[in-house]
DNA sequence: TAATCGTGGAG
DNA sequence: TCTCCAAGATT
């Protein structure tokens, strides 16, 4: 059947051409390994690399970070945007130290349990850094299922029945199986890609339904990016790179957005980063979390 | 379940 | 210039 052709092709794909990346290196280790996939968490591969090294650099364990205050994980953060997963790595950290003797867990479930940590990372680190076998099912290996096993342009929303499908895809053996999982993701990085597929170059392509299909161009279907200019996004950002750079001295909440428009949604994106908790008040002063 | 959450590079 | 979207998770 197609499923085990798939990987027959993909598994020495992979091993042949794949892309040498920090977090592929032999021994990287499984906290290098959750730091990745944080920062790789709707963030391209090229921006992240140089941010990692440093990361691990500061903090090579959890019990390091774990010993770091939410302000220091925030500023160290930098520009990598979508400053919480800062936040929650963070509180991953101490958690890995308080209940998991400073130990990244290996059992998925109990990495499901961190703070952050969904179906994408749990299964990652399980795999790319245990070498267990679970299906590890991101953006583009779904974008490969989509097209290669149903013919279709673009992938549905993410769902979990994704985690099964690529179950059915994965060679019997356990490092087979870790890479076929990285293959479907490389292939959907580097050929299989969301705006122009490279087909001429592609392993796979005569066993691709899509391609068996004629390549047609559907539209994507799925619910466009809000726009960012003007955005509560925008606003939020704002606030936490003034505090980032002031970092680690406040600033006076009344220094925040003091240019900003509208001050009704002024208001709104302060509030919502009070309440995640990525700034907190003291008096009038605005700190990065200290605790 | 669908909306929300940053930032910057590529096309 | 402007749109798209990138190794997702949470509520």
């Amino acid at each position: 059947m197609r499923s085990r052709r798939l990987a027959d092709v993909l598994v020495p794909w992979y091993r042949q051409t794949a892309r040498e990346l920090p977090w592929r290196r032999s021994g990287f280790g499984a906290w290098g390994t959750l730091v990745s996939e944080f920062m790789l968490q709707q963030t391209p591969v090229a921006r992240v690399i140089p941010m990692l090294e440093a990361w691990l650099e500061r903090w090579p364990t959890p019990d390091a970070l774990a010993g770091a205050s939410p302000a220091e994980a925030v500023t160290q953060w930098a520009n990598l945007g979508y400053p919480r997963r800062a936040l929650w790595l963070h509180r991953a950290a101490v958690e890995i130290r308080d209940r998991h003797d400073g130990v990244v867990p290996r059992d998925v479930d109990e990495l499901l349990s961190l703070t952050g940590v969904g179906d994408y990372t749990a299964r990652a680190v399980a795999v790319f850094a245990y070498g267990d076998r679970h299906p590890v099912v991101d953006t583009n290996s779904r974008r490969v299922i989509a097209r290669a096993i149903h013919g279709r342009t673009h992938p549905d929303a993410a769902h979990r029945r994704d985690l099964d499908e690529m179950s059915g895809l994965l060679p019997h053996a356990d490092i087979d199986a870790a890479v076929m999982n990285a293959a479907m993701m490389e292939l959907g990085q580097v050929v299989c890609t969301a705006r122009s597929p490279r087909c001429d170059v592609c392993p796979v392509r005569d066993m691709c339904a899509w391609v068996a299909a004629g390549s047609p161009w559907t539209a994507d279907t799925r619910r466009k990016q809000a726009r960012y200019e003007g955005s509560d996004r925008q606003a939020r950002g704002l606030v936490l790179k003034a505090l980032r750079d002031a970092a680690p001295d406040p600033l006076p909440e009344e220094a925040l957005l003091t240019s900003w428009h509208d001050p009704r949604q002024r208001d709104r994106a302060l509030a919502s980063l009070y309440d995640d908790g990525l700034i907190e008040p003291d008096g009038d002063l605005v700190h990065l979390p200290r605790r």
